[in-house]
This record gives C-alpha cells, sequence and structure tokens, in this order.
DNA sequence: AGATCGGATGTAAACGATTGCAGAAACATC
DNA sequence: GATGTTTCTGCAATCGTTTACATCCGATCT
C-alpha cells in the first residue's frame, strides 16, 4: 500500500528493521559495528537484509545524532597551481580513506572572501578545517580544529604542516657546489615573507658550510611573476663578465619562466653556458626543454599529513599540537649538466602514432 | 546553572527562544525568511538576540528536515591539472554565491574509485554529482541530478556541458591559414576519443572552407604524453623537406611540451622557422619563450555552467536536461609571428628587485 | 452583544539514526 | 524451585529544525 508510488524516498533504518523483523536498535547496532552485542545468527540476516535492500544510513540523520559531521573544510587560494593540486589530492585520498568528505571553498586571494568561506565551514559544521592561505584567522572559536599548510603561523592556533625551506635551499646550492660552481646566482622572491627568508638563510648555510662568501650582488629580489623573474635575471646578466654566475638557482616556479625568457633572449644555452636549479614541481619544468633540475615540494605529502593532523585533533581536541617540517627533495635532470640530457628513451613510455584517414564518423550535434 | 563548563555544545534554536521570549517556531519562522507571518516587532527583537547570541543553525537538523543538504558531488580525474583547476573554481565561485557547498573528490583516475567517489556522494545524500571523468555512471539512482563536464555522454543522463572543440579547431586552422600556410601540420591525441574527433573534424572543415585538402602525412595521432608529442613532431620533422609544414596546429596540452623540445633538439626556432598554435589553457604555454598562440578554453565558464546547470535540475529535477556548448577562444601571442615578440614591457607589471643583506632574521626552529 | 473572521503565536509531531535503560529469555547456582 | 547471572533485544528519548495544526485574541460584522 505504501508503495502505490515509485519509492522516491531513500529507504531507512526502519524499513530494514521491519523486513528483518527485529527493532531499528538491533539493526543500528550491527550495522555499525556495535554488533558485539548482537547475536551472529541474527546479525548475518539483518546484513542480508540490509544489502538486499541497499539500505544506506542517511548521513544528516547520523550527523544530528552524533552531533559532528565527517566533514573536512579546505579552504585554499584562488587559481590552483600545482603545488596546491597536489597538497588537495594528498588531502582528499587521506579523507577518503578514512571516512571523511572534504569540503573545498576557494578564498580566490581576497582575505574577506577567506574570512567569510571560514566562517561558513564553522556554521555548516565541519568537524575541522585546513587552511593553506596564510591569513587571520582569529575568527574561529578557540580550541577549534585546525590545519595549517605551508604558512607561518603563531603555533598555539592548532597544528601546522609546512615544508623545511632552509634545508632544501641548501640541498639545491650543495648541488651547484658540488658540481664546481663558485659564482652562483640567486633568484628569490619578494623580501619579507617567510618563505623566501627561510630558502635564503638555507642557501648562505650551504655556502658557509663550503667556506665561500655570499655575493651580495649575485643575489637579487623579485615579487612572484614572470616579469619579476625576467628583471631579475636581467639584473644578473647585467653584471661585468668576471663576476657573472655561472649557475643560478631561482627559488620560486613562477620566477623561472622569466629566466629562462630573458636566458634564450640572449642566446644563453642552459646547461652549456649556464646551470640552472628551480623550486617546486610545477610539471612543466620536468617537461621543459631542457628538463629542469629542481627542489620539489613533497606537496601530496603535505597534504596527506594536514589530513592526518586534522583527523587526530578531531578525535582528541585536547592533544598537543604538533608542527611538521617535511624535506624538500633535489630531482637531479638535465639543466645543470649533471645528467645527459640525450635523447628521449622510446621505451620510457607506450607510445604510437599512425596516420588515420579524415572519413572518422563523429556525431555531430 | 547550565553554564557551570565553558558553553562546549553550539546554541541552539531553543536557546534563542528562550532568550527571546517566544517559541522555537517564531523564531525559525523569523530567521528562515517565512517571517511575513510574523508581526514585525517580534521579528526584529528575535533577530537581534539570534544575532547578539550568534546563533547558527545546525546544519545536520535542518538537513534531516528538509531531506536535502546543500552539498553538490564534484567527481574530478586525479592529478588537477590546469584546466580543471579552472572548472573547479568556477564551479566553487557559483555554488558558493548560491549557499551550497562543494565536496570534492579525486577518482584518481580509477574506474573503480570513480564508482565509489559517486556512491558515496549518493549515500551521503548529495544534492546533486558533477562529474569530468568520462567513464560508466550506471550505478546512480535514475533521475539523480547530474552533470558532466567535457565528456561525451548519452544525452538522457543529466545535463551535459562541454567545449566547442570542432569550433575552436576551426579558430585555430583559419588562423594559421590567414597568415599565408599552406601545409600545416596537425598533431592530435589518440584516434578514438571524442575530444580527438572533434578537433580534427573543425580542422578539416576550415581546410576544406579554403578549398585546401588534407595533407593525409601531416596529420600524426599521438598519445597524450610528452613522449607522444615529441615523436609526433619527429615526424612531422622527417618528412621531405618540400612536404614539412611550415606551421602545426598541435591539439593538446600535454603534446605541447615534446613537440616544444624536438624543435629545440633540431635548433627549429619558433615563429621564424614554423609557426605554432597550442589547444588549451596551461599558464605555462602563456609564459613560455616565445609566449606560445592558443585555443583556450573557458575552463572557469564550463564549471559555473554546470553548477548553474546542476542547482537549476535540483529545483526542478523534472525539467528536460539541456546540453552546452561554450566556445574556446583564440589566444593570439608570438608563437606564429602574427604578433612581435618584442621585449617584455616593463610597465606591464608593477615589480621592484634589490639587493639585500645577509643578515636578514627569521625565526629559525 | 454574540458570532465570525483573520492574524499572530505556540504546540507538538515529524525527519532517521543512535544508545541508555529496562525487560525478557536462557542458564547456572544454591 | 527460587534466585542470581548472563546474554540478547526492544522501547523510547534524543539530536535541532521545520511546519501543519490548534489556539488565542482583538476586530469587524450583523
Amino acid at each position: 500500500m505504501s508503495r502505490k508510488q515509485v519509492a522516491r524516498t531513500a529507504i531507512t533504518i526502519r524499513e530494514v528493521a521491519r523486513e528483518a523483523g527485529v527493532s531499528t536498535a538491533t539493526v543500528s547496532r550491527v550495522l555499525s559495528g556495535h554488533d558485539d552485542v548482537v547475536s551472529e545468527g541474527l546479525a548475518e540476516r539483518v546484513r542480508a537484509v540490509a544489502n538486499r535492500l541497499r539500505y544506506q544510513p542517511n548521513r544528516a540523520a547520523r550527523s544530528l545524532r552524533a552531533q559532528k559531521n565527517n566533514l573536512v573544510g579546505v579552504v585554499l587560494p584562488g587559481p590552483l597551481d600545482s603545488f596546491f593540486s597536489g597538497v588537495l589530492e594528498g588531502i582528499d585520498r587521506w579523507l577518503q580513506d578514512h571516512d571523511h568528505a572534504l569540503v573545498l571553498a576557494h578564498s580566490q586571494d581576497n582575505p574577506a572572501r577567506h574570512r567569510i568561506c571560514i566562517e561558513r565551514f564553522v556554521a555548516q559544521g565541519a568537524s575541522g578545517i585546513i587552511v593553506a592561505t596564510p591569513s587571520t584567522l582569529s575568527h574561529l572559536p578557540a580550541g577549534f580544529p585546525l590545519a595549517t599548510i605551508d604558512c607561518e603561523r603563531s603555533p598555539e592556533e592548532g597544528d601546522t604542516i609546512g615544508v623545511n625551506d632552509f634545508d632544501g635551499a641548501q640541498l639545491g646550492i650543495a648541488h651547484l657546489l658540488k658540481l664546481g660552481h663558485r659564482r652562483i646566482g640567486l633568484v628569490a622572491g619578494p623580501a619579507g615573507i617567510p618563505t623566501t627568508s627561510q630558502r635564503l638563510q638555507g642557501c648562505l648555510a650551504a655556502l658557509k658550510k663550503a667556506g665561500l662568501p655570499l655575493r651580495e650582488h649575485l643575489l637579487v629580489h623579485a615579487p612572484l611573476s614572470h616579469e619579476g623573474g625576467f628583471h631579475a635575471a636581467t639584473r644578473l646578466a647585467e653584471q661585468p663578465k668576471a663576476e657573472r654566475p655561472t649557475a643560478v638557482f631561482v627559488m620560486h616556479d613562477k620566477l623561472m619562466q622569466g629566466v629562462l625568457r630573458l636566458l634564450r633572449d640572449r642566446h644563453i644555452e642552459i646547461p652549456r653556458d649556464l646551470a640552472l636549479v628551480g623550486f617546486g614541481d610545477s610539471p612543466w619544468m620536468a617537461e621543459h626543454a631542457p628538463r629542469l633540475t629542481v627542489i620539489a615540494q613533497p606537496s601530496r605529502e603535505l597534504g596527506r599529513m594536514a589530513a592526518q593532523s586534522i583527523l587526530l585533533r578531531i578525535e582528541t581536541p585536547s592533544r598537543p599540537s604538533n608542527h611538521l617540517l617535511l624535506d624538500a627533495e633535489l630531482v637531479i635532470r638535465e639543466s645543470c649538466g649533471a645528467m645527459a640530457p640525450g635523447p628521449l628513451s622510446i621505451e620510457s613510455s607506450i607510445y604510437h602514432s599512425a596516420v588515420v584517414l579524415p572519413g572518422t564518423k563523429t556525431k555531430s550535434e
């Protein structure tokens, strides 16, 4: 009688209970894993019925009762570059494997919007929030589960996960030193932001360790843009010949392409005329001709750790906040001459190419 | 008496009601916009109290009651390239502006995972789903609000939003023809997938319109990878000199870098020796030296339309499914010689560069 | 004046899942 | 056989909102 219409409403625990001839309590106990108090036979029967009916517990009801929905809010800046894409993927993967869902919001690099995103997450009752945009976070309840990625924050505001920029930069310089370079140009991001200074300090430490001084005229700061990189490179190229660097460490993805442009304009060939090391994990750097040696940030790993942290904190709000620093990695490719450029190995990937006639049918419209 | 502890639980509608001296029904009516039946004075008082207490309605309860949570699931393939990032941003923006939240899941290019993602969304009671990975969708309830982006599907399964690859490709060829090129190399994706054939058909149409035949030996299919592009370009470069193309249309981001590599290996200079047109909107193509002329897909727009569609469908499940095709756009840059390469304009961006002393303090540890 | 109407507010029943508590068997112990 | 113990299952309250329905009250109409 009740199915005079096609069942438009999802099936509930009550229907499973009725069908199996038990109470809803029993069904709940079986399906929620508290089945250790239910006799095995019954449990089996209930499971069978639930399965047959394709029963899916209603999340809203569950959240209401449990006073927590398994949602984790993630706030990212506007356009997702490869770094944030990696982070996002890492977060997603961990959350999916741990029965949580990822609610995404772009702050669009707008502090007001950023604020709104966070407030909305709190209002929606998100269990926790992961933020990857440095900004003020004053407006969330004290003790709210929070993790920040790669943005320096006062440690008392939740967990922080970051990249060890200092050691990463050291790696880059050390590599160049080992290849015999002594005049190394440094193209850094804008002074004053933590990432820039960490990386710079790493460079200095590596130089010092080798007993070399910093040549101040070989250090250039630039805003994080194509043009920034271009002009920084210009400065280096305009040094008197004897002072000109034999290698350059470009400490940000966004600066690299401008640098490359200048090198091309001046017919400076990599790695013949100049060794080059980048920082970041944009895929294009791996496929650029020549392929660029870089310090790669473990972006996926970063996301994974952030997700892990936030879940731990949700579980145990009182646990002391922890602060992770993941190591960056030196990926040696062709741009320092440390690896022969060589031709692409054909066997490195399955490929095919064929000529096809233009008669191929495709449904138009 | 009730606040012997710090208020750990969020405040509810009941507290607002008590504080304002009215019933919960009244509060609900005021706050949910059905305040036209409530006298203005009371409504004002209630609003004031709610505001003072920073009352935020509980989403879970609301969802449970309303039988719909305002969540839209989005399934994307594994690593987010710039296209999908744009799509995602477009979706997010629209949803944020329309009181819905974006729940993200990566399918990691894995059909099984893809299936799981969708099932999970359905189980979580998502109001609708947006999919951008072509795959089987058989396992979702008939009539479930669904929108697909840029993957050809049978039209009865929800709304579809796509790019007009046909016209886009025509645009690219037309541009090259206008510049006087007659031998145009075509580097296409793998045969058999809809995107490839649409673009190819567009090329043919443009050639036909100009009264030119397709030169079959100048058409090469390749798998979507660096190597694919490299080998395709190799084929073209190995044509007898008289047959060698004066321009090449590379119809996929992922093929472009391989092509560029070959050109560099053979010292073929762009645009002097060869004109080049790409397809896609990867930022690196805009900043590559030389900057590449491309057919750009309106990725953000695509996302926006998908979100808009899905909300309309959620609102009116019965409405006829619609199918959008957005136009791609020709972005003329330097790689065809149609625009003088010229130096970077300094005034095009605010920049600064400075030499700083290494003494800058940064907190270590 | 009494009946009627209509506007403003409150009452209480949903929504679906979980869980403390109580009750009912089944079994052991004295 | 009565009582205690254990094991299993059901009852019913609960989470916070929304909303159909009842109620109340003042105003209008006859």
